[in-house]
DNA sequence: TCTGGGGTCCTAGGACCC
DNA sequence: TCTGGGGTCCTAGGACCC
């Protein structure tokens, strides 16, 4: 057996000073968002619904209240609307996204280096920063009154430290003498003492430390360790014994030794996925074939924003899992690219080739979707050069045609909409037409989204109304 | 009737190599 | 009783994150 290095966990011994990492986070975001176009949502029960408009993938405090748990089924709760006063959103991801550029850009002053971690969390290096709490008390003032959204921010010798105080920073602001009050909206652990650091890891629950799922959460409980505290006091060796390297390095970071460092430029996706749930059950190939070629496009853009190339493409199509009345199936086809391509062409001519292979009448399809594996870098773009002939004299992979398309096609789309030109195979769907063009009829695939609010950041024609 | 859509990392085990 | 000793690569599965 080769012995196992201990390189992971090791590796940032090295660090000479004690770090300092700040965790900024937006409070319940996607509700906040719209709240900030939406004034009269602001202190009423809101939710915002996953895709399909299926099941609740935020909530504002007041829909936590009424014991809404995050993921659960809208068809579950939705009489709140009539009983509570519920208010329901159709995920707005454009405004999201928005929103999101406009908080990230703001919190980046806070210190000298920034990790985008997720759509509304950022980590941020702190690293030589004096005042770091005001300092952090003036990035939340300027992200609520420039852009109207609440965040809480928490700072900590390492990152997992950092979650933890905003944790802490959320919880003593919604619920008021649980903790300190000078702990609400930003918690900072560096400046406390051992004694009252210890008090505050006791009072977390081990299930709320990142890093902590579930699973490990159950076992870490049978184990006795019921609180953060506990975990950090095991013992690294037998926690990586029992457990993995990955939970060691959480309890070392909950005692202050940084081995999660800041990533502060994103490696490239080692794989792009584009896959929905249908609108309704889909029993038709030509179907299956639009949606498959609509979500092959989308991840053949995204391929092509980060300069990469697929060598493999996964398609699969199944059945509901929650649908037992329904005969149930689920496949999925690997098939190689080979060269490696980001032709949209070529891409959707592939997934639909394996869709072909995988396709069985007589079934109600549920989902579906497009993976793109084995990422590779692009070679460097061929010079734009739209007389010469192509030197490998045809459209084949790499060649200047298929570059000069795929430019052309991402350089219409990014003018008049991501869906303005598209492969025929994707029929309609997706965005709405541009202006003057025939609304195409809707298809079972695409999915239900009845209640978007505007994108009032991001569209011309969806901006704000304000009437004299 | 109605249950999201992305990602990451680590480990174990098998095939295969010299 | 003994059965070589290293290695790499790949895949599936399990855990985690938002």
């Amino acid at each position: 057996m080769p012995t196992q290095a201990a390189a992971p966990v090791a590796a940032p011994l090295a660090r000479q000073h004690p770090g300092a990492f700040a965790l900024v986070d937006g409070n319940n975001f996607y509700a906040s968002c719209e709240r900030v176009f939406e004034p009269r949502l602001i202190g009423r029960p809101l939710v915002v619904l996953s895709n399909n408009d299926g099941c609740a993938i935020a909530r504002s405090e007041e829909a936590k209240a009424l014991g809404i748990a995050m993921g659960a089924p809208w068809f579950r709760i939705r009489h709140l609307e009539q009983q509570a006063g519920l208010v329901a959103l159709s995920a707005n991801f454009a405004l999201y996204g928005d929103m999101s550029q406009r908080l990230m850009e703001v919190a980046a002053a806070l210190g000298c280096g920034q990790e985008i971690y997720s759509i509304d969390e950022c980590f941020i290096d702190l690293a030589g920063v004096p005042d770091a709490s005001a300092r952090a008390r003036q990035t939340r003032e300027r992200i609520q009154r420039w852009l109207g959204l609440p965040t809480c921010i928490g700072i900590g010798a390492t990152k997992t430290l950092a979650k933890l105080a905003n944790h802490i920073a959320k919880s003593a602001e919604r619920k008021p003498g649980s903790y300190p009050a000078r702990l609400a909206q930003v918690c900072n652990l560096l400046e406390l003492s051992a004694r009252q650091r210890d008090w505050l890891l006791q009072r977390t629950p081990v299930a709320e430390v990142w890093g902590v799922g579930p699973r490990w959460a159950a076992q870490l409980q049978a184990h006795g360790v019921q609180t953060a505290l506990q975990l950090q006091r095991l013992d690294p060796a037998l926690v990586r014994q029992r457990w993995s390297v990955v939970l060691e390095r959480t309890v070392r970071e909950l005692g202050g030794l940084a081995c999660i460092g800041l990533e502060q430029a994103p490696a490239p996706k080692q794989q792009i996925a584009c896959t929905r749930s249908f609108g309704q059950p889909v029993t038709e190939l030509d179907d299956l074939r639009q949606a498959l070629s609509h979500f092959c496009s989308r991840a053949a853009l995204k391929l092509r924003q980060q300069g990469s190339r697929a060598g493999a493409l996964l398609v699969f199509i199944r059945t509901s899992p929650f649908r037992p009345q329904d005969a149930p199936y689920a496949r999925s086809l690997v098939l190689p690219l080979s060269p490696p391509s980001d032709d949209t062409v070529r891409l959707v001519g592939t997934a639909l080739q394996a869709l072909q292979a995988l396709y069985r009448p007589g079934y109600r399809y549920a989902k579906a979707g497009v993976m793109l594996l084995d990422l590779q870098a692009a070679p460097p773009q061929a010079t734009l050069d739209w007389g010469a002939p192509d030197e490998d004299g045809g459209d084949g992979e790499g060649s200047g045609r298929s570059q000069r398309l795929m430019q052309a096609l991402d350089a219409v789309n990014a003018r008049l909409g991501a869906q303005a030109l598209r492969l025929g195979s994707s029929g309609g769907g997706g965005s709405p037409p541009a202006p003057g063009c025939a609304e195409p009829a809707a298809r079972p695939w695409q999915m239900r989204q009845q209640r978007r609010s505007p994108r009032y950041t991001t569209r011309w024609d969806e901006l704000w109304q304000v009437r004299a």
